[in-house]
RNA sequence: GGCCCGGUAGUUCAGUUGGUUAGAACGCUAGCCUGUCACGCUAGAGGCCGAGGGUUCGAGUCCCUUCCGGGUCGCCA
């Protein structure tokens, strides 16, 4: 038998013709005389009949069936009765009278039921993946990022983009996330690392001249799990030759409103909006801004300067800010329990504290009206536009974490709130960010984005005197409150990297060890370039509609990075390790 | 590494103040059933209550340890 449609695939103008499906067993009734199978593929559903006056051997077989079972079935297909249509079915005006039936392999009753929308375990369904991607919403998220992986390689490739493969075993680099390390069995005591980035190699393509290249590609970064973050990820990535940040942008727009339109059919029109880093950080307390809803941060520093608040007060002495948001309607939605709760999320980034006003028709209620006048109360109402039933909420602190507090603040009261339309998508680009910033740990200043990453150019003379102040020529492209991409304009000039290498304190010396190649090309005519990478497990998370960046991935690992199905990692044969010249020590023993 | 949450039939869950034999629904097995589509009806099987220790006359329930998993902070150029 061969399979002539899969399930769905087979139309009410079909009816009449002999077919044949093959797939699994979703599910059978049996009516005794009469049984019923819907069968499914990766198309979707649809129902097998099986009839024992017509043809009893074959009824009988069919009564053999069970869920999951794999079948081969032959049959007409028919146009139901008006009576026996399922609207609720996409082929539920048609059924196929079978007219011959292989199990092609049985199956044991799975662990959890193949369904849609499934509530069983997510570690029963991560034990049993192979099951779990046999339901039509993972099935979905795949193959809608199959379309996207493919959207971006027509995408680039008419663009005159090149894609080219780079090594995955490479050479470990000092700063960014931690390695993976891979030993090396011919260089006892030596390492390989699986790449953060391609960043380097595709940067010594641009010195070799290929002008515009892509890749998609595996990338790992040996960190903590988060819900939207897995240790091996893959990157959309590009880089491109005699281009400045606009032009980066600019075609990579193109690529993002093409996804959206060729994947979902929504409309996304280019230019995107843009925001700089440091109104990103003024108006949401966010580099990542979800810019779905309101509740912006107003700085009311001035009007509590000299309060007699000392928390206030203090905060503005020693430097930092008093900022506030108003949660609309809030102060009537929340009660005292709820305002305290929020008080705890501040507490989470550091804020030493919440406070809070409700506005109420006949005045306010709350714990620092009495150490505010009257004026400063009614400037500080004037300024958030406060009405009746506003909750106001205020972080005092150094900006760095009052923007942290108030940021996280905001995204649980828009949640809270019911602000966020999650059917919507809000894009922007977040730009100017700082190039460098201070490693209180290390006690020296290290690359926001990465080293290679230029500054602005009317910055660059501050990058001795005052290098927290130096913008740099890098983006991020920001979907609903996710980093989905971002890149930079990269440093092209030997002077100008040997500078910045001494800004966070790598020695010539180290810097020799460790981009000894790299800066040896350089001294090749490197032209003007840069680049960007997308997250293909966010954008495709984000397309998908969900918040899970498993669902997006066919084997995902757990939080504590290890595979349910395959149990990796996993001990080796003692000889294995001694091929590769490693030793292993037991936790005991190192204490 | 810190904090919070979860773990009871195959699955999803309930389980009182610590008290007899741990329940329900779905699924599974068998029988009946010719238009079902979450088919229906009848009967049945199915439990290391995550693991270990403690308190107690008695622990699914209380305490301690531990394992597994989720979220989050730190971390993630």
């Amino acid at each position: 038998m061969k399979r002539t449609h899969r399930c769905t695939e087979l139309k009410p103008s079909d009816v009449g013709r002999e077919v044949v499906v093959m797939g699994w067993v979703q599910r059978r009734r049996d009516l005794g005389k009469l049984i019923f199978v819907t069968l499914r593929d990766r198309s979707g559903i649809i129902q097998v009949v099986f009839n024992s006056e017509t043809d009893p051997e074959l009824h009988d077989k069919a009564s053999q069936v069970r869920s999951e079972f794999v079948l081969a079935v032959r049959g007409i297909l028919a146009r139901r009765s008006d009576d026996a249509i399922n609207k609720n079915m996409e082929t539920g005006e048609i059924e196929i009278i079978a007219s011959e039936l292989r199990i092609l392999n049985k199956s044991e009753t799975p662990p959890f039921h193949i369904e849609e929308n499934s509530d069983a375990n997510e570690v029963l369904r991560l034990k049993h993946r192979y099951l779990d991607l046999r339901r039509p919403d993972l099935q979905g998220n795949l193959m809608l990022r199959h379309r996207i992986a493919k959207i971006a390689r027509d995408y680039y490739d008419e663009n005159g983009f090149c894609e080219i493969e780079t090594p995955v075993l490479t050479k470990s680099t000092p700063e960014g996330a931690r390695d993976y390390l891979v030993p090396s069995r011919i260089h006892p005591g030596k390492f390989y690392a699986l790449p953060q980035s391609p960043q380097i190699f595709k940067q010594l393509l641009m010195v070799s001249g290929f002008d515009r290249y892509m890749q998609i590609v595996k990338c790992f970064r040996d960190e903590d799990l988060r819900a939207d973050r897995q240790p091996e990820f893959t990157q959309i990535d590009l880089e491109m030759s005699f281009v400045d940040v606009e032009d980066v942008m600019t075609i990579n727009e193109g690529f993002v409103s093409r996804l959206f339109r060729e994947a979902l059919g929504i409309d996304m029109p280019a230019p995107f909006r843009r925001l700089t880093y440091a109104e990103a950080m003024e108006r949401f307390g966010s580099d990542k801004p979800d810019t779905r809803f309101g509740l912006e941060l107003v700085n009311v520093s001035d009007l509590v300067a000299e309060s007699g608040f000392k928390v206030f007060k203090d905060a503005v002495e020693n430097g930092g800010s008093v900022r506030a948001i108003n949660a609309i309607g809030a102060g009537s939605k929340f009660s005292r329990r709820e305002i305290d709760a929020l008080g705890e999320v501040a507490k989470t980034y550091k804020a030493k504290g919440l406070a809070w006003m409700v506005v109420e028709e006949d005045g306010l209620r709350s714990p620092i009206a009495k150490f505010l006048t009257e004026t400063e109360i009614e400037s500080i109402k004037d300024r958030l536009d406060a009405k009746p039933g506003d909750l106001l909420l205020f972080v005092a602190d150094r900006d760095e974490i009052v923007f942290d507090a108030l940021g996280h603040l905001r995204l649980e009261l828009g949640e809270k709130l019911g602000l966020i339309d999650h059917d919507r998508y809000d894009i922007l680009w977040v730009t100017e960010f700082p190039l460098l910033e201070y490693d209180e740990e290390e006690k020296r200043w290290v690359a926001r984005h990465h080293m290679f990453t230029a500054p602005m150019d009317e910055d660059i003379e501050y990058l001795d005197s005052d290098p927290g102040k130096v913008r740099s020529k890098a983006y991020d492209l920001v979907m609903n409150g996710y980093e989905v991409g971002g890149g930079s304009i990269r440093i092209h000039s030997q002077e100008l990297q040997a500078k910045m290498f001494r800004v966070i304190g790598l020695s010539d010396e180290q810097a020799r060890d460790r981009f000894g190649f790299m800066l040896e090309a350089f001294k090749y005519g490197t032209p003007p370039h840069g680049g960007m990478a997308f997250g293909l497990d966010r954008l495709t998370m984000l397309l998908a509609g969900t918040d899970n960046i498993r669902d997006v991935i066919a084997f995902p690992k757990v939080q504590a990075a290890s595979c349910l199905m395959s149990n990796a990692p996993d001990v080796v044969e003692k000889k294995q390790l001694e091929e590769l010249h490693i030793k292993t020590v037991s936790k005991k023993s190192e204490e």
